[in-house]
DNA sequence: GGCGAAATTTGACCTGGATCAAGGCATCGA
DNA sequence: TCGATGCCTTGATCCAGGTCAAATTTCGCC
């Protein structure tokens, strides 16, 4: 009956849903076994998206509404004259499209920093399915003033900090959002490149790469390409705190 | 039976919410008249903030939210060290306070530019009056949205753009939502100081006294002291938009 | 395995806007 | 009328970070 490839039929276990690796992440957290069951009923699923490619640009009618699967992705907005904003970088658990629910048009575009998938909840149902849901929209609306809340403090980051405490603040956000993840809070991967983090933080690419050895060079932490390593993490608050107290040993050979 | 000094008895007129001056800008225009009635007994009202009182501050448990009534306020979140971030401005008709519902607790602080008044309801009646108003729920989400949508609209000004375009930016902004208020979109006073449009705009007040008194030179505005006036507007787009066709005119007597 | 494009780093130099300093000008209370 | 105070402007100087240029590494792809 269940035509999925990947379908594994188990006593308790009926729905993709209940297998998800992302499960605790996703708003469907909220759910219990008996809706989670009729919930993944209702979602549908894409295939997988490859580095560069985009889940929907901004302009674009919503059509639908996403959960990340697994990867990891960008939004941005267009600035007036051409070069982007990036907006944010989204991990497995992000609910993906709804900023632009007002006039039912996406302000921004959504594009794959890896091979990523989707969740997919069909925008016409959506009413629908938080009607049968209640609990969903509560957890739907969670996730999104957490988003805003995520957005003013990047006002902050952007209006007031140095480059120095946009790039410490950075990488503790990072770092804390992939400890959420389950993964190591202080060695990964970046999965952008330094073009994104200038673009993000306001910053030329330049200074991104300039910082970053700095705060190797005074063992704060090492960084190789992509692959980040967090030696000190309360020299980097400190930094991120402009304490003061995290400076020096540059190239003072003791 | 209505102790308000201010109430007026007419036929059909029963609520101070239909005579209310911000009527249309209000999430309460959802609602017909009959519904709005019943609205009118579950809102509170509050004595008049003056000029620099603080409606709530970030940390403190949310007891409720509020719609600015008349007047003006600014959102500021702190900052790691001391000084705060202006998150934006707002005018009658705005929703003050949603941010931070997650968990209950203030995430920024509002305090009034002028002498203004909000409506309050009540956040623990809050899940039952949406409930008793479907549409009202719906209007409050629009609102949220827009909400988040300016302010992705100023990581880009913050992320992006020369101190220049951030006046004018903020100029045409400013000048648009006034339109909306039904008030002359070339003509008003600034409710904020020169502080805070540089808090705002992440420059120092120094700059922004500067570019204002350029953009005087250049016969784009005038301005003196809080009130300015837009003389051209294409002009003004023009150096948003960085299309260079702005400038000059500086001290170049012809 | 080698080629070409893309990403990153590093150095040299320059500039937009911050900082420092001082003065002007409304508003307000006594 | 007179400080006193807060807000704003203007000038001089400085520097964090942008821009330009070039070398180096990486990586996809044939």
């Amino acid at each position: 009956m269940n035509n999925s490839p990947k379908a594994v039929k188990l006593q308790s276990v009926t729905s993709a849903c209940q297998l998800c690796h992302a499960r605790e992440l996703c708003m469907a957290s909220c759910l219990n076994e008996n809706e989670l069951e009729r919930f993944d009923n209702i979602v549908g699923h894409r295939s997988p998206m490859e580095r560069g490619e985009r889940l929907f640009m901004a302009g674009e009618k919503i059509k639908s509404i996403y959960v990340l699967h697994s990867g990891s992705v960008k939004t941005y907005i267009e600035s007036v004259n051409g070069d982007n904003q990036i907006t944010g970088f989204h991990f497995p658990g992000d609910v993906i499209g709804i900023h632009g629910v007002e006039n039912k048009v996406h302000t921004d575009t959504v594009e794959a920093l890896e091979t990523s998938s989707v969740c997919e909840l069909r925008f016409d149902n959506l009413e629908a399915i938080v009607e049968t849901f209640p609990s969903l929209q509560q957890e739907l609306m969670r996730y999104v003033f957490r988003e805003m809340n995520h957005e003013q403090e990047q006002l902050m980051v952007l209006g007031k900090l140095t480059a120095d405490r946009r790039l410490a603040h950075f990488l503790l956000d990072i770092s804390s959002r992939l400890k959420d993840h389950g993964l190591s809070e202080s060695k990964f991967n970046l999965m952008m490149t330094r073009n994104d983090i200038a673009n993000y933080l306001g910053l030329a690419i330049e200074t991104v790469s300039r910082v970053l050895t700095r705060f190797q060079k005074q063992e704060i932490i090492e960084v190789d390409r992509r692959s980040v390593h967090i030696r000190d993490f309360s020299r980097l608050r400190a930094v991120y705190q402009d304490a003061d107290l995290a400076t020096d040993n540059t190239s003072c050979s003791a």
